[in-house]
RNA sequence: GGUCGAGUGGCCGAGUGGCUAGGCAGAGGUCUGCAAAACCUUGUACAGCGGUUCGAAUCCGCUCUCGACCU
């Protein structure tokens, strides 16, 4: 049992709600470096379009998990959880407390909360379960789980492929129902940890998600997803800020019709960020600016 | 002043007497290894008033608004 002397400070939030700015001040204040839990800064072909830190703030802050994988490499948050559990304890040896940042709530929750083991079972099960919903459709896959998991079949998304080629992947590779697996038992972490939200007013966001999206398109957002194009089959190209111009690109639409939707898709995936990490009630609320009473909060909550 | 046309939910738009179009935008939500993904839920709206009818967004009358044309 450790004593909980170590700090992972969390700040999470809706895409550009401001985190960059205030985790890099933040880590500045604190002396100390940031871990990003960002599904797609990962990446090192793509940077226009995942608002990454610049050269600049990279150079002035150590950060971790930026730049480190290639769109081409398989990831998932299973192997985040490990690689970066991995890395804190190494952190921590020579600091007091961490920043961990990012809008993936997923990602978030594998380091605060831990996923329970689950075997893993190679790539080749989930493939030909892609191919036999691709071919015969869903009520295949439904049909399958209803006979395999009865369990989880009651309490999934029946709708949602992507959850029941899931189950079925560790059901059918494993010789052990899916939910056999799923304890939900809160990992017990060597290291205390604070949550801080950042929000802003509806209005507010969404105007600064359109400004936003017009900086990356002057900052050739076009062309890095027109470089990447070729690639565009790979997970990580799935995206929004990419697929948008792949469309654009295959002429679905004309370049107006791309920036409106790029625009839109992004004010969707903040709201679906703004439901993910609302749920959570271990988030205490700040607007961005409010810099001295982060400080404060986090100041307090340590001495706790 | 006259004639004709139009008036459908935030927007677009179908519907010509009974069977709640649809699209876009918005909102809410789900979530343990593809998660910036995938998926789910969500508005009886017909300019107003009166009439005809068992029943009207749909027919009739008047009023209002907008547009076109005429004098």
């Amino acid at each position: 049992m450790s004593i909980k002397n170590k700090i992972l400070l969390i700040i999470a939030g809706p895409t550009a709600v401001g985190k960059t700015d205030l985790c890099i001040n933040l880590a500045k204040k604190f002396n100390t470096c940031i871990v990003s839990a960002d599904s797609r800064q990962f990446f090192n072909e793509m940077n226009i379009g995942t608002a990454k830190p610049s050269p600049k703030e990279l150079g002035e802050i150590k950060h971790y998990f930026i730049n480190n994988l290639s769109v081409m490499d398989n990831y998932d948050v299973g192997k985040f959880e490990k690689e970066a559990l991995a890395l804190l304890d190494g952190l921590f040896t020579s600091h007091e407390m961490i920043i961990l940042t990012g809008g993936s709530g997923l990602y978030i929750d594998a380091i605060s909360n831990g996923f329970d083991d689950i075997p893993s079972v190679g790539e080749s099960i989930r493939a030909e379960l892609n191919f036999v919903f691709k071919r015969e459709g869903i009520t295949v896959l439904q049909e399958k789980l209803k006979l395999l998991d009865p369990i989880y079949y009651a309490r999934v998304d029946v709708k949602n492929p992507q959850r029941l080629i899931r189950a079925l992947e560790v059901t059918i590779g494993t010789g052990k129902p899916f939910s056999s697996f799923r304890k939900r038992r809160k990992a017990e972490r060597p290291f205390k940890i604070i949550k801080v939200g950042l929000e802003r007013e509806r209005e507010e966001l969404y105007a600064r998600i359109d400004l936003r999206m017009d900086q990356m398109i002057a900052e050739g957002l076009f062309e890095e997803a027109k470089n990447l194009y070729p690639m565009r089959q790979y997970n990580a190209l799935q995206t929004v800020g990419y697929k948008e111009v792949f469309g654009y690109l295959e002429g679905k639409y004309d370049k107006k019709e791309a920036i409106r939707l790029l625009k839109r898709n992004s004010r969707r995936y903040a709201k679906r960020q703004m439901t993910w990490f609302r749920r959570d009630e271990d988030f205490h609320w700040f607007h961005p600016s409010e810099v001295q009473e982060i400080m404060d909060f986090v100041n307090d909550q340590i001495r706790e």
